[in-house]
DNA sequence: TCCTTATTGAAAATCTTTTTCAATAAGGAT
DNA sequence: ATCCTTATTGAAAAAGATTTTCAATAAGGA
């Protein structure tokens, strides 16, 4: 089911704005801000409103297309997500960053944490930071 | 080595207002929004500035006495945090946190994402949500 | 092509966080 | 105990981020 259907299915329509953050997002493997993501429709010739920008991302959480990535300073940006339960790992070099599942890692690692805490574990938020293996070669080069 | 020498060390004071504010986290195990210990902090009778809220924590933060907690609507609180390093689990029901380590668990996991996304992680953010033993009881007995 | 209604954009409102600067208070020196 | 230096505070203002309002526009079914 793609987004237009996804849309239609709630009386929602896509329209001009929302196709271009769409693609927008597309074209980025990297959280970005409201603004920039206005910024980069801009420089691709559609002038959106960040007001539009802001409505758009929230419904787009709600269709679970896009998630919200958290910086330790606490803004964050927005990037696409593929459906289906999974983390995203950061490039602190270039920024991009690249989707994950660990699943029984994870699993694993959940189960170990309720038998300690006795806890009843819902839901979990996972965030990595690191270098990417391109950015690790130019490193490389570098030295 | 306690917080008024860690202050001293650098140069720095600890004030009426520094105290209240570790007062105030000490005596709530949950995060809390700024505007929230402000008000903790007048019900106790001592008024103290949002700004210098905002400052106390900014500076607890670098003398890693304190850590900001990331609701998935963005909006963040600060909960108190004991030296080295662990993680929130977070009572969806009463709000509390509760700190772990779940050293191994993660650091396996965290290999295996290494070998498998060729990533070089260097950070990670880890925050689980969930329902405390005490609120699992309390669903019993509504039952 | 028309019509209904979801959507957009501009402006204003709201909320959060940071900066500025004069007044205050911590804590070492006397 | 008192003085002095300077870190710290609070009030106001600035800056930034996000949301609301409302009239104008445009999607998509009839």
């Amino acid at each position: 089911m793609d987004i237009q259907q996804k849309l239609n299915q709630q009386g929602l329509r896509l329209t001009q704005p929302r196709q271009v953050i769409m693609e927008v997002l597309e074209s980025t493997g990297m959280p970005l801000l409201p603004q920039t993501i206005q910024q980069r429709a801009h420089e691709s010739g559609s002038k959106i409103s960040l007001v539009t920008v802001y409505r758009t991302l929230e419904l787009l959480i709600e269709l679970k297309l896009v998630r919200r990535i958290h910086g330790q300073d606490g803004c964050h940006g927005y990037i696409l997500s593929s459906p289906g339960h999974h983390h995203h790992i950061i490039c602190q070099k270039c920024g991009r960053a690249l989707e994950f599942n660990g699943a029984d890692g994870i699993v694993k690692l959940l189960d170990q944490i309720e038998r300690d805490t006795k806890f009843k574990i819902e839901s979990h938020l996972l965030q990595l930071q690191g270098v990417c293996p391109d950015c690790q070669k130019e490193k490389d080069h570098e030295k």
